[in-house]
Formats: C-alpha cells, sequence, structure tokens
DNA sequence: TGTACATCAGTGAACGCGCGTTCACTGATGTAC
DNA sequence: TGTACATCAGTGAACGCGCGTTCACTGATGTAC
C-alpha cells in the first residue's frame, strides 16, 4: 500500500494480472471487484482511482488475458511449426489451466455476448492467431482457408476437451484434433 | 394462471421454453428468476412450485436447451449427410439466432465452470452429435476420430463467428470449416 | 347429481445478501521556496 | 539541504439496487360423501 506514482503502476499491473487469471479461470461474469481488489492485496474503495467501472475493467481485462495466453504459448517453445503448436495447444497441460492458457478458447463463448471493444479484442487474436497458423503451412494452396478452419477446430477441441466429464473422451478429443490438424497440414487433401 | 394439474405441466413446459431461449441467448448466468417468470407470465413466487431453486433450473434450463437445439438440427431437414448437416450447420442463420440453435456451441465455454450435471448433459449431446457425424463419413478409416475433430471444428467456428465483429472474417470462418469439413469427409488424406 | 371441503397453483410483499459505486478521510509523496 | 504544503493512492463506511428465496394468502380444482 505504498503512495507513489510507481506503486500506483505497479497496483494497476497486479489487478489486472489478477482479472486476467480470474477471467479465464471462472468467466468474465466472475469478476466481482470486491474479490478482485482482495486478490491484488488492496481494498475496493481504490479500484475507482484505477479504472472508470466495472465495463471497462472487464474490456481491458479481457485484452490483458488475450495478451497473456498469447505470450505463454510463445513461451512453451520457439518451435513455430504447425505439429508443435498442436501440440502443445492440444495438450492436457493447457486443457487443466485455463488461467494460464488461451482466452479465446476460455471466453470466446462469453464475449459473443459482450461490448463491442470486447468482440474487438477478440477478432484481433484470432485474426492473429490465424496468421501465426497460416505462417506454418507455408506455400500450400488455400492457406489462409485451412488456418482458419484448423484455428476453430483446436478452440472447439480445447473447449469439448474441457467440459467432457470424462477423462478418455476428453483426451480423445484432444488426440483426434491433433491428428487430424496434421493431417491438414501436409495438404494432401483435394480442396 | 390457470390452477388444474394440467395447467402447471404448461407452466413448467412455458418456464423451461423461456429459459432454453433465454440461455442460448445470453448465457447461463444471465438467467434471473424475476425475469424469466415475467417472461414465462408468471410471478416470481411461483417458480419454487416448479424447481427446487436457480441451480436446479440452470441444470433443467440447460439439458432443454440441448435438446431444443437438436431438434430444430433436425427439423432444418431428413438429409444427414455430413453435407448437409454441414451446410445447415455453418450457415448465417445459425450463427445469427443462438436462441434457436446449438446449445453446445452456445454454452459448452460456460458449462466447463458449472456443476457436474451441466457438464454430463453436454458431454452426453456431445457424444450423440459426434455419433451422427461419424454415421454420416460411412466406413472410412478413423471415423470415429474424424468425427471428433469435425464436431470440435463446427462448434468452434460457429463460436468465431459469432464473436467477430467484422461480417466478411464471420463469413470467411463459416466458409472455411463447410470447405474444410467436405474435404475430410472425403476420406482421402492420409491419416 | 349436488354440496362441503381439502388441496394446491399461483400471487405479491418482505427478507437478507452481495454487488457496484460514492465519498470523506488518512497519510505518504513529491514539489516549491 | 530543510521546511511547508498540495497532491493523490489507498482506506473503509455507507448507499441503493437487484437478486434468490420465503411465506401468508387467494381462489380454482377436484374429491369424498
Amino acid at each position: 500500500m505504498g503512495h507513489s506514482q510507481a506503486d500506483k503502476a505497479f497496483s494497476r499491473q497486479k489487478i489486472l494480472a489478477a482479472a486476467s487469471r480470474q477471467i479465464r479461470k471462472a468467466g468474465l461474469q466472475s469478476l466481482s471487484i470486491a474479490r478482485l481488489m482482495k486478490a491484488a492485496n488492496l481494498t475496493h474503495g481504490g479500484f475507482y482511482g484505477h479504472f472508470a467501472g466495472r465495463d471497462v475493467l472487464i474490456a481491458e481485462a479481457l485484452a490483458q488475458a488475450l495478451q497473456d495466453g498469447t505470450k505463454s504459448a510463445h513461451k512453451a517453445g520457439a518451435d513455430r511449426s504447425l505439429s508443435a503448436i498442436a501440440r502443445s495447444y492440444l495438450s492436457r497441460a493447457h486443457r487443466d489451466s485455463p488461467e494460464n492458457g488461451c482466452a479465446i478458447a476460455a471466453l470466446s463463448g462469453e464475449a459473443t455476448r459482450e461490448s463491442d471493444d470486447a468482440r474487438a479484442a477478440m477478432t484481433t487474436h484470432v485474426t492473429r492467431f490465424s496468421e501465426t497458423i497460416e505462417n506454418s503451412l507455408g506455400d500450400q494452396p488455400a492457406a489462409r482457408e485451412r488456418a482458419l478452419a484448423i484455428v476453430s477446430m483446436m478452440v472447439g477441441a480445447l473447449t469439448l476437451s474441457r467440459v467432457a466429464d470424462n477423462a478418455t473422451l476428453s483426451d480423445e478429443i484432444l488426440r483426434s484434433a491433433r491428428q487430424t490438424i496434421l493431417a491438414l497440414g501436409e495438404g494432401g487433401e483435394p480442396l
């Protein structure tokens, strides 16, 4: 509870970091200002020195979560090949730690019903993710189309593997998506 | 506001039908008992004659939404070929009417964080959907694996097409998934 | 068939609770001289 | 460098509000005789 300007900037970072994890773990609507500030070791009144209100927080927390998710993906390994991305994205570790994982998978369903700001942030990151996949496909035909399909499959498979109440099925979903993506990456399929 | 037993059964149906549409349109957490009962032309106090509480309602509403979504898919056409399913599931009409559409796409993200009941209902319907796709694949190799991947892609693509704040990208996501699914359905890809 | 009564679907006021937000205040920071 | 003071990050009590839930009540239903 320092009072300097540097302390304030650090507080803001702590609040957003806690919010980023919280929303990926329990959803955008789970964000409560009192609980969030407690998680950042502050009191709820101070919140309004950092954000204009809850709506602004949600938009900023989502942007932060999308960025954090991308960062931890890049940390997972420098290998940007399709198979490396698919293996890491569709891993049990990723499935079991949504709070550190991809915010597109964790929050795109909810974002569908959120503000224009939230949808815009999602759209930007979906496009970016798709371009990463497209680059990994080299110069095979219809690479952009395949990249969008692969991104859709990754996001869908991770979500469904998380909802499955049955470990066998959950693993099977991840494995099926991984293998189908590798097949698509080989580009042999006629389109 | 009748008082007979038949009236009560009808009231229950009206409540669940309203809830089923509401959650697919605005999410599980958007269910408010007062608003729901008003939508069914009843007063909020009567709710507890039908359901033990909000948690039970959410589980039942989700089950209803999953069933309603399946029903409207079957109504869309008797053609159970892969291309017919993909065209209907990944259509603009489906994207633009989540309240009448597939509850897996609308709610699997949120269901991830819900009760065991909710996840079990989701799992059942994911399995069922996957079996429908598997049947449409005939006897090509690894049909079950492909079916799970196709279901993942459909759910992911519909969700991402809804979150995209840009009509061109949204349409492109749907088209890419449709075409990639057709290619997968031809079974020519080496696995 | 007619009557008396128990049942129970639905009503609407009332409750406690957690929420987002406001605000008077505290005390460390950082600046002007 | 030292002092006086304005700034402002953070505190915590208080607010109104909508929520889920309870409950005494109303009046139509349906059954017992």
